[in-house]
DNA sequence: CATAAATATGAATGATCGTTCATTCATATC
DNA sequence: GATATGAATGAACGATCATTCATATTTATG
């Protein structure tokens, strides 16, 4: 078996058991079991259980930011901007639902200097909603009070479906994106049209 | 010094520590010195780690829902009572952040049995919004393609305040709830006017 | 096939974990 | 003032923690 496939697996089993259980509460030996491995291997491939989770919440980060730019491409305007944001924020979220949780939840495990370059990152992608928010009250076409406050309030509802969607669930995954779009245009006080 | 100042005391601690960097990361040992005490001490007042983890959370929930029937009480129709909801989830989670913040991040933190009987007081209080949510789309007055997810989306939008909220911030208590009431209000399609 | 590099093993390291316990201490009751 | 009680101490328990390392095995390269 080539080597590469043994450090994704550790990736795989150590981002659905920190998920799951949280970083402090999973064990070397736990997450080496899982892998069908012996503790001591993993550190072939990452030099500390601290490396690993910095590896996992970076490549989350900057996936993240990798779609968003994506999205955001050649959309123009307050209202098709902040729609965009919104479809690509929830189906990523939808789509990677461990990799968000562990980002929002084990920023308090990393260690300063790592937790630093994180919260960079997630700055600046709270930046460019809040921007899209500024722009459209400035403009008139957005009823929010305070465009830092109300891009929180986005971000927090837009994150929560991580932590209830299931794939087998009463609604598919387009149906959800959907609701919160349509809850999200609605919240800065725009008229969506029934479908 | 009475036995219940040091068992409040360890309460309080427990309640900023585990808040703030998880219940699995934190030892009883760092715990007892945070109180001023030794480890052994701690269990005199409570049976177990998990103990002390069930009462902070049993607690705090049964104190949001006990907020939260006050502050229904005698209040008519979907609108003012999905007003009336906002602003007492908001006050009450800009009061209580790490109350909150623990109640919702280590329920995985608990075992089966304690598991069940806090989900299911969680699953009320959620409830009651959903009904609210409801009530309101079979009257026409809500926009809203779906109460459950609609009222999952609420909360998670409505709880996020407290992982950023700061006393000095820039904006005060009231300001921020007031931004959530018309987030709120808006996002299920209600006209909320300027002040 | 030989050799080197990468990877896996499994035991061992010292530290720390939650919990227990015999003992001491302070306070309240009779 | 003797005694009972709840609380605090501080050492100790076995278990488990992240990490290291010498050794064995596998894989890639000549």
């Amino acid at each position: 078996m080539p080597a590469t496939d043994t450090k994704s697996a550790i990736r795989r089993e150590a981002l659905r058991l920190f998920s799951e259980r949280g970083f402090a509460a999973v064990s070397m030996r736990e997450l080496a079991e899982a892998v069908g491995m012996h503790q001591g291997g993993i550190y072939n491939h990452f030099p500390s259980k601290q490396a690993l989770l910095v590896d996992l919440m970076a490549t989350h980060i900057n996936a993240l930011l990798e779609a968003h730019e994506a999205a955001m491409e050649e959309v123009q305007g307050p209202e098709a901007q902040l729609r965009a944001f919104v479809q690509n924020h929830v189906s990523y979220h939808l789509d990677y639902p461990k990799d968000v949780f562990l980002a929002y939840m084990e920023l308090r495990s990393l260690d300063a200097v790592n937790r630093k370059d994180i919260v960079a990152l997630r700055n600046r992608y709270e930046q460019s909603l809040r921007t899209i928010l500024e722009e459209g009250r400035s403009r008139g076409l957005f009823r929010i009070d305070d465009a830092a406050v109300h891009a929180r309030m986005l971000l927090s509802m837009l994150t929560g479906a991580t932590t209830w969607y299931r794939d087998d669930g009463r609604l598919d995954r387009d149906a959800i994106v959907a609701c919160h779009v349509r809850g999200a245009m609605q919240s800065v006080g725009l008229e969506v049209t029934e479908p």
